[in-house]
DNA sequence: GGCTTCCGATCGATCGATCGATCGGGCATC
DNA sequence: GATGCCCGATCGATCGATCGATCGGAAGCC
């Protein structure tokens, strides 16, 4: 008897998102997806493809939507605001869905060649918008960085490890957390503080 | 015949390292570390105790290494410099031995209870060096942060993304990135850079 | 030196358990 | 009676771990 809102292949999908963040892709057996799914091992069988399969989805859902958002924000034509954006969208993604981020960022590995492939292309599109994004605040005198590509690194680092501890109930909501990382980025780029701020 | 050099249970460590580094914890099987140590999987068993041990000794070798050398950088009185030598030490053992810092931060959740704990203690006695460091260079001024709780962990994470990148042969050698995350790090917490560096 | 004893090191065989996946059939609803 | 949903039973493979047994050399004794 499936709830009205939910589909059974929707609650496929989110077990076997919770059980791959908390216990990781080979960590995980099909028998306890069922379990948390509320089916028998062969049921499951009837809603997904391969174990392999249902952890690309969940990735490539993952990616796509972070892209997409990404696309949009990247519009903005003043650096510091864009990077503010890009920044916001990246702490905001990995606060409020930690789990489809941890298992984007961990299990990759776990991947065949073939489906690494298409999420690591989804991937590195996104790190080419930021990329991009520094390589124009650099051009146009907003940011001054030594090397673009370490402070790329730098940045999504720093800002994906939110996945890994931030709470809603914790000292910092979301806006604070936002924010805290917003300003971060700024000093790491070496643009100047918005609202001279000064802390 | 084995090396002069080189004991068994170090080669069965070393083949441990390598393939829980690459294909993760649950991802290695027994067989495929016996063959990778030239051993048969019972041969194994007289050099290890479990593969859980074999994990738990590999971070325990990791962490303690890092914190000894780390409680050491401490000791140094401005906080500035403190920071930077941190920092260095931290972007250096990354780099140089990524797979043990890889495995330290990757395979933490596959560990039982028990051994999680000791692991997670020495991690914790490790980040409270950072949060001493960081706690001091503010109340000195030498530091201007928001959160230092999350300047922390900002700088923990970009530092340790080292480890999933830098390779000796790309355009940065080791002493120029301990030099750029140096740099970084600086900026991050607010303090003046050195030598009037601008970039 | 010769003989015995002992032990570290190694392996083939195998354990019970679990892995991911499949099959055929039951039970609804239409 | 066809279709969609579901599961018990089962598959071959592999899991982590243990067993008894073998081998070669070091140590002790005469």
């Amino acid at each position: 008897m499936p709830s009205a809102t939910t589909s059974t292949s929707e609650r496929v999908q989110d077990a076997a998102l919770r059980l791959f963040a908390e216990r990781g892709y080979h960590g995980t057996g099909i028998r306890q997806l069922a379990d948390a799914a509320g089916l028998s091992s062969a049921s499951l069988y009837h809603y997904m493809g391969t174990k392999e399969e249902l952890l690309v989805a969940i990735m490539r859902s993952s990616l796509t939507g972070l892209l997409d958002a990404a696309e949009q924000v990247v519009q903005m034509d003043d650096p510091g605001e864009r990077l503010d954006a890009l920044v916001r969208l990246h702490v905001r993604t990995h606060a409020t869905a930690p789990e489809q981020t941890r298992v984007v960022d961990d299990e990759v590995n776990a991947l065949s060649a073939g489906a690494r492939a298409e999420v690591v292309a989804l991937r590195d599109r996104y790190e080419t918008l930021w990329q991009s994004a520094l390589d124009d605040g650099v051009a146009r005198g907003a940011f001054r960085i030594g090397s673009v590509a370490v402070a790329r690194r730098a940045l999504l680092e720093m800002c994906s490890g939110v996945a890994r501890w931030w709470t809603p109930d914790g000292e910092l909501d979301l806006d604070d957390l936002q924010r805290e990382y917003a300003g971060l980025a700024r000093r790491l780029v070496g643009a100047p503080l918005r609202h001279a701020e000064s802390w």
